[in-house]
DNA sequence: TTCGGCTACTTAGCGCTACTATGTACTAGT
DNA sequence: ACTAGTACATAGTAGCGCTAAGTAGCCGAA
């Protein structure tokens, strides 16, 4: 979409990620074809990667390395506690500003 | 809020900012205040005159000085069409993410 | 058997945006 | 004179997504 959209995805991307891994976990190139099938068509590869070394180092996911019929090892990305914790607080702040914006929208100054 | 929500307000402050200018013109203490009022209460003085700076050079806006009674001289800002077009894109990009956001909480994979 | 193409992960460097901190300058009230 | 409120400006910092390039394993077609 371009660069309005990179911008936007700052902080927010992360959260979308968070989002994804609840309820089963993933692995990096998983992710990204997940994101493309979603409509974030010009996400970049090392963009995700970036992000899920920065969670890691968080501790907001625990990983698993497992072998792979097609290519190099996996890193399987689980939501831990703290990561469901994380996300929790990204979607209040998520709530907080989607409100904002859609009343600025609707003509509430 | 935090760290979070600086993250966040990338891309979409300026979005905000170019909302609270439809309508009626205003100038940067101005512009502070009214995100206060609308709760955004961390955002910090220099970061409304830096962005309002940029968005000048990008031309979204016209920009007219007035003598004010209580200070320095204000810098009023006016949305122009250019601004408008990219009002008008920054919701579309936001709609578009808004979407894909509320998809994924309420369980949409 | 070699080559392209898919899978899978990594990393250095860049650009953009919001924040911190500080400074300038004008006015009014005490 | 001093403080507080109004009003704007800016140098430096941190964080995040993108670009670009690389490594590595597997497979099927030429």
């Amino acid at each position: 979409m371009g660069k309005q959209m990179t911008e936007m995805l700052k902080g927010t991307l992360e959260g979308i990620v968070l989002a994804l891994l609840t309820g089963s976990p993933a692995y990096g190139y998983e992710i990204t074809t997940l994101l493309r099938a979603q409509g974030f068509t010009e996400i970049a590869e090392g963009t995700v990667y970036a992000l899920l070394v920065r969670i890691e180092q968080k501790g907001l996911v625990d990983v698993e390395k497992r072998p792979s019929e097609k290519g190099p090892p996996r890193k399987v990305y689980t939501l831990n506690p703290q990561g469901e914790k994380e996300l929790d607080e990204f979607w209040k702040t998520w709530s907080f500003l989607s409100e904002r914006l859609e009343q600025l929208r609707t003509g509430g100054k």
